[in-house]
Formats: C-alpha cells, structure tokens, sequence
DNA sequence: CGAATACTAAAGTGTATGCTTAAGTATTCG
DNA sequence: CGAATACTTAAGCATACACTTTAGTATTCG
C-alpha cells in the first residue's frame, strides 16, 4: 500500500498466469483481441480486462484500426523491469564479491541490538 | 486458475511494494526479522507473513538461531526470474529483427501497416 | 528464577482482483 | 439496408490478499 511505481505495475501485470500466456503470445508477433482470446478458457471480456491492464503497466500497445485492436508488445516496458532486476542482482554480487561467502553460509550475528521500543 | 509455477511465484512475490522494499534491504546484506521489519508502519507480523511469502518463492532464505531469524537473498531464485525475462526478449528481438522498426515506431497516429509478412 | 526479547500462530476484516453475464457500440459485408 | 463481426462497458460475485489484533512459544539475560 505505498506509493505506485512503475515497477510495480509491471510486476502486477507480470504476476498472473493468463496475462503471461498472453504476453508469450504476443511476443511472437501482434494480434488481434480474438486471436489472443482464443486459446483461453475463459470469455472474452475476461481476457479484454487483462490486456487493459497489460497495456496500462506499458508492457503491450494496442491499436483499433476499424473494429479490429491489434495488441503487440511494448519494448519499453521491458527494458524497465530487466533494469530493475539487473540493478537488484548489481547490488547483491557486488555484496557477494565483498562479504565472499558469507551469504552462502550467513551465520554472522547481525545483532544490531535495538533499544527503541517502536514496533509499528 | 491455470498451473503453479516458479516463476508466479515469484513475479507474485516481488509484486508488491514492501516485498520489493524487504528484497532491496536484503539485497544489501542479510538481517534479522526484527531489522528488516523496523523501518516499515505496520506490524511485525505482517513483515513476517510478507518474508514467508518471499521465501516460499525462493527469493530469499531464513535461518533461525537461537531466538533470531536471519534473513537473506537466494541468489537461485533471481536467476531463474532473470532468465524468464531475457528468454521473452530474446524472442521479442528476434521478432523486431523481422518487422524492422514497425514495432518500435508505431505510436505515430499515420498507421499503414505494410504487410510484409505473414501476421499469424 | 522471572522478565524481556524475538519471533510465531491463528483468527478476523476490508479491499482488490479475476472472473462472469448481459447489453451496447462501431464497423464490415452481402 | 440488415446481419454478422469485433469488440466495449457495466454490474455483480467469489476468492485472494494485505493487513490487524490477540495470544502463545522459545530463548537469553540480570
């Protein structure tokens, strides 16, 4: 319940089976809403809300040319969620270069002992 | 509900503010339950219940000694989130090698898609 | 020993999320 | 034109999730 991120939306969207069916999909070439649908269980309202929300996280792009959406994958949004976790994996090997294998077998007392009573 | 996976899992885990907040703490070297828990406005518990659901995903691991539960990051576990992300990409690129720019460049609202190859 | 510490476990609550169905709006085709 | 197509919108519902509070269990310290 903190502040919305971008990362977070992406990793929302990212977070549920269907929406990742779609995205492998997709990520095979563009579609229309239909053609997305159809190999799902489900109707397609259920698989339009998703794209919604696919698309909102900046993952997909979609364009409506007559009646037809044509979904297709959003570059950009992927380049920002690798970045993150590569920026995640930075911090971490450079902890590992640093501390050797202490994470390995992280037995080291880290006790910090805290004397301010504030739990919440 | 379609099947379980590592990778729910563990997309579900960091799609969430505090997680990823507990995840970049960790990423700086392990800590107790105790610490990780202090900078956040709410309950120990639900920090705790927040760290079993990283660890249920293989993000991190604990180990408790004596009273003290020590936290720290699961390096394996990123490595198979990192590797889902590049395997999309590197279809997604190989795709772009294909259509040229037309998906980088379509947010122009002069959309003529020239079909030059096959769409399904 | 008994009190403080560091979790741990369980039950409950409000809201978000993933669906459904039904009805509506454009667009294309015969 | 009128019917078929391709979504679109809205409402409702059941479950999942992020918390809370309360109470309990080990472990350490004076």
């Amino acid at each position: 319940m903190l502040k919305y991120s971008v990362i977070d939306e992406t990793l929302k969207a990212l977070a549920e089976p269907t929406r990742r069916a779609i995205v492998e999909r997709l990520s095979k070439g563009p579609a229309s809403v239909s053609d997305v649908a159809a190999p799902f269980d489900m109707s397609l309202a259920a698989v339009v809300q998703h794209l919604q929300v696919l698309e909102e996280s900046g993952l997909i792009k979609t364009e409506k040319i007559g009646r037809v959406r044509t979904c297709s994958i959003e570059p950009k949004g992927w380049g920002t969620l690798a970045d993150w976790i590569a920026d995640r994996r930075t911090v971490m090997e450079r902890k590992f270069d640093r501390l050797g294998e202490i994470l390995a077998e992280d037995d080291t007392p880290t006790n910090k002992r805290k004397r301010k009573g504030k739990q919440k």
